[in-house]
Parts: structure tokens; sequence; C-alpha cells
DNA sequence: AAAAATAGTTAAATCGTTTTAATATCCCAA
DNA sequence: TTGGGATATTAAAACGATTTAACTATTTTT
């Protein structure tokens, strides 16, 4: 209430020193190649000076003159969703890390929503991007990259895009869990995905089909495409599974599991006594529907520790330095 | 990459007028309290040329000047935790309404690194904040409050501190669970809830203690308090419940009634055949696990709505103008 | 001893807006 | 015709830092 804005010139005239010398002392920042040259003593007192005076930077005023917010955009298909919940925290926490701040975003896998949050976050200033593009999303992220712009991409590849990525080995994750269901005596294995076009999921399908191809089931191969947030279908999807004679079950992701797995229950069935069970992501449910539950562990922790060094190290790469792309596969863990 | 910033002069040269009027017309702003008085015409011409020149603001140079950055922080214990993504969730989306960003931190229920995380963000220059307190924040919230940051807690209130709160009404709610978990015929009621001392466990406490005493059982009351995030003791603690006799468990949040949940159901027995469950917030888990429990649903959507617009109302205030305190109470939905 | 390099510091421009106070124009009443 | 009020517009001063180029000293090299 008291102190108004304690400012670099309130610094420099208590210190008997020029304003410049402060706002050096406090980035302590190189000028072309060299650093620059603050005499220990002087900086010790600025520091001190600084310090006694509560001093806190204007980063408005920062941002401003040097074109960097220091915040970084984040876009995820939901924030409430577990998976991205906690991929955010790991990004907040990494960026802290390097001194960045994190705004995030999410876009309900609507590519209009999509465009509509980056472009609210370039507008805010950010210094990169970390998304998870939604299906159809396409244009924004070319225009994005065009426009020079630091992304990473997260979770998803867009193929043809020229960006840094972050994504899960799905296809041999997918491939593996299914191996696991067969070597289980699961013969007959639908796989539950959805409908939109995203890589991870066509993928974690692809996965599927290879398991099943290599184990001469090419004929018992089925994918249900659920829609996103079009989950009344499955009632009835798990009807028509059961006259089909499905044996085993193996869903895409976290959010499909979870509803399958209630249509089975609901219906008087166990796991894995009378549905074997294979899936993405972990889940507090397993806790309570005994052991039988094969599943892929992602490890979120570094899709956000990588995004996060990628990024970091586009936004710090020199001007006419050109720009790296990298695309970076995690190896997934399959646990029961 | 072609375009070099778009800036308000370039609009003015283009549009044949003086910066300024350019921002009156972008931001349309009241001066004193007029209205800053725009030919229609004129204003309709710049907004066209800046259509066409895809002027986007600058939010730095805006805030610097203004003030204002358009920006609130939000610190939650911890994002990743359900309960706390999903007001995030909503916070976000109302933030945009009213043309503000989100910022979000956690806290870990620390109150050292809640103190950090404030200084965070009040570094980068949030109009406000909306809080969740943790134990032992009091001497950091009563800073901020002092030093007039527009602020608004969320889930959780310290008394004797003037400042504006969206809370449950934890006591009734605990209250109404634990006489449902009575009528069913459950007299040995656990309650299990957390050692730190934040207002929402305590009332909730409370409300158990209030339906226990109203049905004569002061004797059979317990409360088994958890540190936070050292659940090792849960198997412990479950086997001496049992030993008690105990009959229904009443926890007080999301995380502590799926351990204790997963503990019964690894024991071998079922709810609500051998064990009564009443505990706070929804789960997925519920979908596999019978219809006995009791529930109490908070209403998230409100917490985040109502807190941004206590917040906003206190942004947007004149200088002058007395800091409104308003605490709001919210009522929660019982359900099974 | 002169020239060159180095170290330490600063003046002043700049970033892109907002905002205050002033001005210019027109209209109508006195 | 003069003056007062609207109405519409603008010049110019902020906002608080960063950053370039310049300017002293001082030291080193030739």
């Amino acid at each position: 209430m008291t102190n108004r804005h304690v400012t670099i010139k309130d610094i420099a005239r208590e210190a008997g020193v020029s304003p410049a010398l402060v706002s050096f002392v406090m980035s302590n920042r190189v000028a072309g190649e060299q650093l620059y040259r603050v005499n220990p003593e002087t900086s010790k007192r600025i520091l001190e000076v600084a310090e006694h005076l509560h001093y806190k930077p204007n980063n408005s005023a920062r941002a401003l003159r040097s074109g960097k917010t220091g915040t970084i955009g984040v876009v995820v298909s939901d924030i409430a969703n577990p998976f991205f919940a906690e991929i955010a925290r790991y990004l907040e926490d990494d960026a802290y890390h390097y001194d960045y701040n994190v705004i995030f975003g999410s876009s309900d896998e609507n590519p209009e929503k999509f465009r509509r949050v980056v472009n609210v976050l370039l507008n805010k200033g950010v210094d990169g991007l970390i998304l998870v593009p939604c299906a159809g999303a396409d244009e924004t992220l070319r225009e994005i990259v065009a426009s020079g712009i630091n992304t990473v991409l997260i979770d998803r590849k867009v193929p043809g895009l020229e960006v840094s990525s972050v994504v899960l080995d799905n296809r041999s994750a997918a491939r593996v869990i299914v191996e696991k269901l067969l070597s289980r005596g699961a013969r007959r294995i639908d796989m539950v995905s959805y409908s939109m076009d995203i890589s991870s999921t066509r993928d974690r399908e692809q996965g599927y089909r290879d398991a099943m191809e290599a184990a001469g089931l090419s004929d018992n191969i089925h994918i249900e495409r659920v829609a996103h947030n079009d989950y009344a279908c499955i009632p009835d999807y798990f009807r028509e599974a059961r006259s089909r004679g499905v044996e085993a079950f193996m869903m895409a992701t976290n959010t499909l599991s979870s509803l399958v797995l209630s249509e089975i229950i609901r219906n008087g069935f166990r796991v894995p006594e009378d549905y074997q069970v294979a899936r993405f992501d972990r889940n507090s449910v397993y806790d309570f529907n005994g052991h039988g539950i094969i599943y892929v562990r992602q490890p979120v922790d570094l899709f956000a520790g990588k995004a996060m060094k990628l990024l970091m190290a586009e936004i710090r790469r020199k001007p006419k330095q050109e720009i790296p792309v990298e695309e970076i596969v995690l190896s997934p863990e399959i646990l029961e």
C-alpha cells in the first residue's frame, strides 16, 4: 500500500549509478558476444540496494522492450482430463526451473476453439507454444509454424509439419499389450478407439492390427470408433460385441476404457474372468478391480520434460541459427 | 515472418488520424466519467484498417502503460488433483468471457511453496488472485490482503482475514451424509480426515460430530487424521478400525476415500454389504462399485463462477471505492 | 611515449500503448 | 458577433525497463 513501485531509477539514484548499470546487473546480460563488465563491488552494492528497497522488476516493461515475455503457452484437449492435468503439472514445474511461466488453454478437440485459444495466447505474447494438436487443426498449425513461433507438439504429431514433437511409441505399445491379451488365450479381441483423426490413436490402431495379423487373426480385427463426447453408443456397442463373442477389449484411452469397463461391470460381468482388458493409461479404478488389467504407462514426466527442453532450445537459439526439428519418441512401460 | 509488428501508428498513418484516436477506438474507453466521443465514421474506418493490417495489440505495452495485465493468478493445491483440475478448467473458461487470462500455480499444501508461487504470479503482474489457501499460509495471506491486491479465496476460508471467499457449506454437507449413514443403520461410524488445518476439513469434521452427537453417539466419534501425502498408514488404520467393529466410513476428500475404499476392497470386503461409505466428491470409481456410496457433489462450476465474479467486481471498482468483502457459501448436493 | 586494448559506466533512444490536457470545429443562444 | 457548449481530434508525456553507442579511465602493447 505504502510503497509506490520501486523502479530501476530509484535503485540507480540510491546507489549513485545510472539506470543502465542497474539493468545490466539485474539481468546479467550479454551484449553482442560479450558479457557486460560490471565492477563486482558496484554490482554488490546495487544488489543490496535493490534487496533493501524490495525491488521487483516490471515484467511488462521488460517484455515491451526485449520482446520476450517469459511465458509459454500450452494448449491441451482438456485440462480437466487427468492425463493432461498431470502433464500440465509437470510443465508448470519444469517451466519454473527455466524461469518461465505457463498459460494453459483447452481446445476441447475442437479445431475452431484450438485456433481461438492459440490466438489468445499469441496475443498475450507467449515466447513459445507447447501444443496437443487436435484433429482438423492442421491449417492453424501450418500457419503457426510458418510464422516462426517456437513450437513443440506433444502426445500427437502431425505428418508433414516441420516442427519438433514428443510422442509415445504408440504402435509398439499397442502391439505389446494386444500380444499380452493373445498370450492369455484371447482370440476375439476388439479395439475401442476414437473416430477423430489424431496420430496417437491411429498409431495405436496400427499396433493392434500388427499384433492381430501376426497372430493370423486378421478376420477378428474389429475397431470400434467412438466420436468424442458421444458416449451414449457404448451400451449398444457392448451388446453387439457380446453377440459377436468378443473375449477381450483393448482401449485406446483413459476415458474410453473407463466407459467400457463400467459397461462390462454394469452388466454383471467380471474382469478378467469374463472379459480380458488392456488399455492405455493408469487409473485409480484398478485399485478396485483386481489385477487382471494390462495397461500402458506413459512417462508423463518425460513428455513434459523433453517438450520443455526442446522448446527452450528453440527459444534460446541465436536469431540466424537454423530451427532444429527433433522428433522424440518415448518408450512406454507395460504393467498390470 | 514477413510482417513486422503492426502498431497503432501504422493504423493511424493509414487511416489519416492520430495514434491516440486509434487507441480510443481499439479499447473503447471512458475518460473520467465521460465516454470518448469518436465519430462513428472515423471509428469504422479505423477498425477496417486495423482488420486489414491484421493488427494485434501489444499486451506488454498496454500493461506497462495502464498497469493492468488482463491476467489473473490462480493457486491451488495441485492442478493434477481432479477436483482442482476441474475448477481450473471452469476458471479458464470464465476468465475468457471477461477478456482475461489465467496463470496457474500449485502449492502442494506447502506454505513455503505457496508463498513462492504467489510471488511468482505477482511478479508476473497479475490483476488479481484466486487462491486455495493452504495450512500455514496465514502470514502470506495477510501480507497479500494488506498490500491491497484483489484476492478471492476458494474452497477454504481463513478466519479473521478481510477477504472474499467462496466455500461449500461443509458442515451441513458432512452432517447430512452422516445422517444418511445413520439412517441406514450404521452406528459405529469413523471419519477419515486430514491432519492439516484447513477450514474445509475442519468444518466437515464438525458436521460429523454434529450428526453423531445428535444421534447420541458421542462415544463412537472417531476422527482419523492422516498427514498429507503420508498414506502408508491407511492399512494399519483399517486393521485397527476393524478391530473396533467400525461399520461405516465417512471420508473428507476424494483422495482419502479412494485410498480407504481400495483398502476395504483389497481386504476382500464389499461396499455397502460389509461397510457403508460416505464421502466428498464424485469419482469414476463409483461406476464400478455398486450403488451404495453416498457422496457430496460440490458445485465446481459455481466455485469458479462466483469466485471470478467477485474478483472482477473488485478489479473493476473505482480506486476510492471500498473493498467489498463477501463470503459466499454454496449448497452441496447429496447423491448416491 | 604513443597507440591500442580493456574495463567500467552512462546518455539517450526505444519498445507500443494509454491518457491528460489542449485544440479545433461547428452550432446555437444571447 | 460573441461566447458557451457540445463534438471530434491530437500532441505529447508518461509507463519502466533494455540496449546501443559513446565516453572515460586505466592498463597493456608496440
